[in-house]
RNA sequence: UCCUCGAUAGCUCAACGGUAGAGCAACCGGCUGUUAACCGGUAGGUUGCAGGUUCGAAUCCUGCUCGAGGAGCCA
């Protein structure tokens, strides 16, 4: 397929002068009596289109008959011009209407959320909705090129699991002919498989929560990049988890530049996020919670708003390492200097966007792996398969995972995370 | 599961016990440079559902449905 045919809009500059052809959607059109403005989008930008009555009549006549968002191609000579917001804008020479759109419901006034919401199919569309997608698909590709130049491969873990990987959230049930299984909660006990197999690992893909959560940052379905490499320490962990979190950062800023402006992104903010992260245990952290004038006691887990409190004090993510053992899954190593705190730590996103990460070295002593799975009241049997990776060659090894929307929704200033993935499960919606 | 808030024209909202209204969208007309263009006109309603109070209810009361924000839980 010869794709050169038409130029996509984001590169229309590169054309100036030139008699070109592109092909997308109307956006929105204005007329003055004997001057047309329509506006095309075609998923990489937007650009102002001109036409005048006394060049074209013709044209001029048909254009008023196009409808938002109906789908056409234009051809016209790409124009620099100072008052366009793109910098440049195309003098029509031709129109052809390929499918003219019904009266479309979402027109450029505010609508509320219920009403996008049942209309995420054509919600999309909107510049600012599509800005977001696309840093989604880069900060995705940046996670994979991150992890693939260092030396990690790709094992997807499954998706129907027969038991709870973790046993602290709720999962969904499905019948597996006739036997009871469930959606993933995460892909950590299989990834510490493949490690054991290929050194370093990462998966990629949905999981799922059933808990009835309703907030922001909560939803029902959400994309986890979770890493494990065999002999990786507590500290080797962490490292990688900020370079990883910086590269991101730094991949958005260099290609979507556009994108964070249209969404009215504080960039400084962005560009404040330096390495290293600030380091603060969990014993630190309440202390800082109780100097704040938040009362809160050590062992309690933290809520939303202690987050919010903790990342205020920072400019870049912080970690929270050294979490009470008894308030953490089962699988974390405990940390040889002090065996009521874990070898592992969240890393919490700047501006009260909360986790983004979670991260451990993992127990590699068999009897207490053992121990740790009757403590939590976990079905031994279930987990034997687990226990079998420290009977055969067990290694110190670590991992963490990185939730996929409330890191976009941090990058992109976004209030909710809905709008990170492109269809969102929510506790009360899934539809589309 | 709990707390709080909300539901009125296609959309966003107003009217708060006395004739249901505006802006936008739609439709018709006008305007050479607009940036959610603007100006004039037309049409558009079982006020979420079911009861109740009242001479009279969008408005007050009760129940229900749906949704939102938050808490808990969780990432």
């Amino acid at each position: 397929m010869n794709l050169l045919r038409w130029v996509l809009i984001k590169n229309l500059k590169s054309h100036a002068g030139e008699e070109v052809e592109i092909r997308g959607w109307l956006y929105n059109q204005r007329s003055s009596g004997k001057v047309r403005f329509l506006i095309l989008r075609d998923g990489t930008g937007l650009v102002q289109c001109v036409l005048t009555k006394e060049e074209a009549p013709g044209l001029f006549d048909l254009a008023g008959e196009i409808t938002q968002e109906s789908s056409l191609k234009l051809t016209g000579t790409v124009r620099e011009e100072p008052r366009a917001p793109m910098g440049v804008e195309l003098s029509v020479t031709g129109i052809e209407l390929i499918s003219r759109a019904e009266p479309y419901p979402i027109t450029l006034k505010d609508h509320g959320v219920d009403f996008l919401a049942d209309r995420r199919h054509l919600w999309i569309r909107s510049p600012r909705q599509a800005a977001i997608l696309r840093i989604r698909s880069t900060v995705e590709q940046a996670c994979r090129d991150f992890l693939n130049s260092r030396d990690f491969v790709l094992a997807d873990a499954p998706i129907i699991t027969p038991n709870a990987c973790e046993g602290t959230s709720t999962l969904f049930e499905i019948n597996y002919h006739d036997s009871r299984a469930y959606l993933s909660q995460s892909g950590q006990l299989y990834n510490e498989a493949t490690a054991m197999a290929l050194g370093r690992v990462y998966c990629f893909g949905p999981t799922f929560r059933a808990e009835k959560s309703k907030t922001r940052r909560h939803l029902m379905e959400f994309w986890m990049l979770e890493a494990e490499a065999a002999f990786l320490d507590y500290e080797d962990n962490i490292k990688l988890q900020e370079d990883l979190v910086y590269h991101l950062v730094q991949t958005v800023l260099e290609r979507h530049r556009d994108d964070l402006r249209l969404l009215k992104r504080d960039i400084s903010k962005l560009e404040a996020v330096s390495l290293p992260f600030p380091r603060l245990s969990y014993t630190e952290a309440v202390s800082l919670l109780n100097e704040k004038g938040h009362s809160f006691q050590w062992g309690d887990d933290f809520g939303a708003p202690d987050e919010t409190v903790i990342s205020e004090s920072y400019s870049s993510p912080v970690f929270v390492h050294r979490f009470p053992a008894k308030i953490k899954a089962f699988y974390m190593e405990p940390d040889p200097k002090n065996p009521e705190v874990i070898l592992g730590a969240d890393l919490i996103a700047p501006e009260g966007y909360g986790e983004i990460i979670g991260g451990s070295q993992r127990i590699s002593d068999l009897s207490l792996l053992e121990r740790k799975i009757k403590e939590h009241n976990l079905p031994v049997d279930q987990f034997q398969w687990y226990l079998d990776l420290r009977r055969f060659g067990s290694v110190p090894h670590s991992g963490f995972g990185l939730g996929i929307e409330r890191t976009v929704a941090w990058i992109c200033g976004i209030e909710h995370v809905r709008e990170s993935i492109p269809f969102p499960r929510t506790l009360y919606r899934m539809h589309p």
